[in-house]
DNA sequence: AGAAGATGAGGCC
DNA sequence: TGGCCTCCCTCTTC
């Protein structure tokens, strides 16, 4: 059984159909002979990049050689591994699959004796997840109750829907990577954005092409943004500028409300950076924390700094989010480079006097109590885990879940976080980009993944063949069954395939495409290709889509160019 | 088409 | 603790 027929068959929800009725073999194993022998060619020209040259004799002697113009140099030709430099093996692209380099670890679960070609949790998500199915409890009531009334009934949990299909998307919206999407709280169809530049995007993606850039408002990198609780006209964002502003989405008018690097730039050492911003409503607060372990409080109606800046994770050190529980206002929760995720009470915040910590393994990305009960924690860290704690009045010293899941990447791009799905009432929905690719029909496609974070399971995997960049930004949306990407400098709309709604009667996926890119996406995305045969299919395209998945991209239209 | 570069964290001394 | 080197599936530009 191979990996791929494994992993579609569990997961049907996949974007992409698989080749039916072409002429080409269906079978996995065939369709990867027939990769190989194309890539032989290519393969061959890699080799002479990785040549080690051994030249036999001394220095001495081949000078000789040179003197005398006469004794040929032999050279032996080895193929070297790009990664150990050594012989016998190679890691690197073989069409589609990443091969490994066998004398690492495991790419994806950090583990020695074996590759992630291999890796058990590749072929199962859920390997070497405890599952959650009964809270251990010692209360006489709460056992009856697990033994005898619960026995037999089946958790309540709803199915989920999931966004699977690209019903929206603007190509090079952001000069620079995505690196922060929010959802408008009240207007369904409002999306903002926030890039590496300091611009902040406001997308209606019902109509396309509304959408606006604000370049004024930060200088580097937004690096997270919040609505106003009391006015949602207007957005708090946090930057590596130094500066939280608020900005009116009307006007485009932005206040700085804060600024940590009053003097100025100094070099590298003493600038200070803000990461992780959220908002306390009940206690009027914006909170925010910077690169050297500090959080700062902002008063919402004064908009002036609250007291002192306090010491909440290792000195020096980067503090990356920020949490404000749902539903009890004092509880605080931050994460950072230090390796850990800290719990806080609001009322008593100095140095130290965290509730909590957790340890991780690696940089936390991430950590978020979940978004109704506000009684779990999930985090995601660079170890290539995302880590869950069923109850935060549990027993918090090691996690009630550890997933593996491929989010580990070497800089360059907006770290991976693991979103709640806010409307799944159950809490065990996340949504996750994926760093490491997959073949899919060919093509090297890097997925967005749900998953069911109290099982482990995968409980689908999303792409599209014009995405091929890693999406490392994603937003559920609060009301409604749509997903936000961020890839690279593009944005992506997702929806259920079978959503009936005013935007679609036609069937259109609506796209705008900008800048450069629109000429090399406009084929791809299918608009010129109507009457040709299906050869849209991404980066290393196949003809290999069914005829369903044909008829369905050939209707997308693109509405605007800019 | 191929190289360079932006750029952050981990590890070692 | 600080400086220096390395890095594995990037992405863009020239």
């Amino acid at each position: 059984m191979s990996l791929r027929a494994g992993r579609s068959r569990a997961f049907p929800k996949v974007v992409i159909a698989r080749d039916t009725d072409s002429e080409e073999s269906s079978s996995d194993e065939e369709e990867e002979e027939e990769e190989e022998e194309e890539e032989e060619e290519v393969e061959e020209e890699e080799v002479e990049k990785d040549l080690e040259i051994e030249r036999p004799g001394k220095k001495e002697e081949s000078l000789d050689a040179k003197v005398e113009g006469k004794k040929p140099i032999s050279i032996a030709l080895k193929k070297v591994c790009k990664v150990c430099r050594k012989a016998g093996h190679e890691a690197g692209f073989k069409g589609a699959t990443y091969i490994d380099c066998p004398m690492k670890p495991c790419f994806l679960c950090k583990m020695p004796g074996h590759t992630t070609m291999t890796c058990p949790h590749r072929v199962t998500t859920e390997y070497g997840v405890i599952p959650a199915p009964v809270r251990k409890t010692h209360k006489p009531f709460e056992y009856l109750f697990e033994r005898q009334l619960r026995t037999g009934i089946p958790q309540i949990k709803p199915a989920y829907i999931i966004p699977d299909q690209v019903r929206a998307a603007v190509i090079k919206y952001h000069s620079r990577r995505v690196t922060c999407l929010e959802f408008h709280p009240t207007n369904n169809k409002i999306l903002l954005s926030g890039d590496k530049k300091g611009q902040v995007g406001v997308w209606d993606f019902y109509k396309v092409d509304e959408k606006i850039v604000y370049g004024n408002i930060h200088s580097c990198i937004v690096s997270n943004m919040r609505f106003n609780p009391a006015n949602d006209d207007m957005v708090y964002t946090a930057s590596s500028d130094g500066t939280i502003s608020c900005t009116d989405l009307e006007t485009g008018i932005s206040l700085s409300l804060m600024n940590i690097n009053p003097n100025g730039w100094r070099g590298p050492k003493s600038w200070r950076m803000l990461y992780g911003m959220d908002i306390n409503k009940e206690k009027g607060v914006v909170l925010v924390a910077d690169n050297f372990g500090y959080l700062y409080l902002v008063d919402t109606r004064s908009n002036e700094k609250i007291s002192k800046e306090v010491l909440i994770h290792k000195r020096g050190t980067k503090v990356v989010g920020l949490h404000c529980n749902p539903v009890q206002p004092d509880l605080l929760l931050s994460c950072g480079n230090d390796h850990f995720a800290r719990i806080w009470d609001m009322r008593r915040l100095e140095a130290n006097s965290f509730l909590n910590e957790l340890r991780h393994g690696r940089v936390v990305n991430s950590a978020y109590f979940s978004p109704v009960s506000g009684n779990k924690i999930l985090t995601t860290s660079q170890d290539n885990r995302l880590r869950v704690w069923d109850s935060i009045f549990g027993n918090l010293d090691s996690p009630s879940r550890e997933i593996v899941h491929s989010h580990d990447f070497n800089r360059h791009l907006t770290p991976f976080r693991a979103e709640w799905d806010p409307k799944d009432s159950s809490e065990s929905l996340a949504v996750i980009g994926r760093y490491i690719s997959e073949n899919y029909n060919g093509a090297a496609l890097h997925p967005i993944d749900f998953i069911d974070i109290s099982t482990g399971q995968l409980v689908a995997e999303v792409m599209d063949p014009n995405i091929t960049t890693i999406s490392p930004v994603n937003k559920l949306h609060p009301h409604e069954d749509v997903l936000a990407s961020g890839s690279s400098r593009s944005l992506f709309i997702w929806r259920p395939e079978d959503r009936s709604d005013p935007v679609e009667q036609k069937d259109e996926r609506k796209l705008i495409i900008c800048g450069s890119a629109g000429k090399k996406l406009k084929g791809k995305f299918g608009d010129e290709s109507d009457d040709s045969d299906d050869d849209t299919c991404g980066a290393k395209g196949k003809k290999s889509k069914s005829r369903k998945s044909q008829s369905k991209s050939s209707k997308i239209v693109q509405k605007t160019k800019v």
